[in-house]
DNA sequence: AGATGTGAAATTCTTCACAGCG
DNA sequence: CGCTGTGAAGAATTTCACATCT
């Protein structure tokens, strides 16, 4: 399964499953779940079909089941995380999304500044910038995360990818440049801001 | 031009033009504009014929020029931009991107929170959620960000819409549902998070 | 010679439409 | 009957390849 979209797909038919299920609810049609994902009924079954599941005509198909094996192919182990850069972004993220999710951990951030080494910053632990490649292995760390400013993001990209990491979700207002094996995020809330209105604008001409 | 990405790229062309004028550089040709969107020279001849720019065979494009014409595109008037919910992730962008770009302004914020409301929060006075409507039209507002929790998330949203508000930035971890002619960006750290996992081991086990 | 501009092909993604099951 | 599973059609996106310009 290597389309990007596909799997976003999957992300939201999982959370929407998770939901049912709190809820109580046994089973979905492809048009309940198309509809939490803003896709249509046919895409759904498409997808389920790739994820080799398969409903049944009368009922649907079976919440846990699907859940289930979306979950197997996402692999359900804990993801640990690497922050790099503890400034305000980062720590907005350190603070707001440490302990959310009982699915990820950010198990070490990093720093330059000797006042945040050795630190606990909202459960996590600040180490020094040239401990990264060494904790990324000892910890087992498979996504890093970018909060330093336009300038060092790339050098920081660079290390991370020197220490093994392969995906990456970049905050920083500058595309890195990575190797093709490496899976980069890019979140440019300036960006995000720019094609939001532009798309806005375009439904207010539009009639 | 309705196409999201072809706009993604367009916002990321402008970004290495911008810099480039920065550097002093002239001209630029196709497959240098490729390298930094980490696209191919024939996409961005394809894109640059949709814009309507036309190079030079030998000199490549005029950066100045093509810059003009994707603020063209953009429309080069302040974004006035509403923020709901000032809990920790709302305070965080507040004073992360407040006065960051001159491009967009968070022009208010809003809350519940008797507390805040009448602050200045970095640069952005906090109002009532119930004065929404009006301080959207006010301040001419065009777009909202929404980081109250998910629990709230939907009922902010048909209040952004109801406020005549067509473009929308999500941080609450849900799908909000909302009319065809409203663009959502869901920014939902968590399903992030997991996609950026999925394809780090998918490089991995591809060899 | 080395770039752009662009039909045409290729690829990827989505919808249509309907057979067949329960 | 209404829903799934799926071949085939249709759209959208990207790449190929090459005529053309300078």
């Amino acid at each position: 399964m290597k389309s990007v979209k596909i799997i976003e797909r999957m992300l939201i038919y999982k959370d929407t499953l998770s939901k049912q299920i709190e809820n109580g609810k046994k089973q979905i049609f492809s048009h309940e779940l198309a509809e939490s994902a803003s896709s249509s009924s046919s895409l759904v079954r498409r997808d389920l079909m790739a994820l080799g599941y398969s409903g049944n005509q009368k009922k649907g198909y079976n919440i846990e089941e699907l859940k289930k094996k979306i979950d197997s192919l996402l692999s359900g182990k804990t993801i640990n995380i690497a922050l790099v850069g503890v400034g305000n972004l980062g720590k907005a993220i350190l603070r707001y999304y440490s302990n959310l999710y009982p699915r990820y951990v950010i198990s070490a951030c990093f720093d330059i500044d000797k006042e945040k080494i050795g630190q606990f910053i909202f459960h996590s632990k600040c180490y020094n910038l040239d401990d990264l490649k060494n904790i990324v292995s000892e910890k087992d760390i498979s996504v890093g995360i970018i909060t330093v400013p336009a300038e060092s993001a790339q050098q920081i990209a660079d290390k991370l990818i020197e220490a093994g990491i392969k995906g990456i979700i970049n905050f920083a207002p500058i595309r890195i440049k990575t190797p093709k094996d490496v899976f980069v995020e890019h979140i440019d809330f300036s960006n995000v801001v720019e094609k939001v209105f532009y798309f806005s604008k375009l439904s207010k001409s539009n009639k």
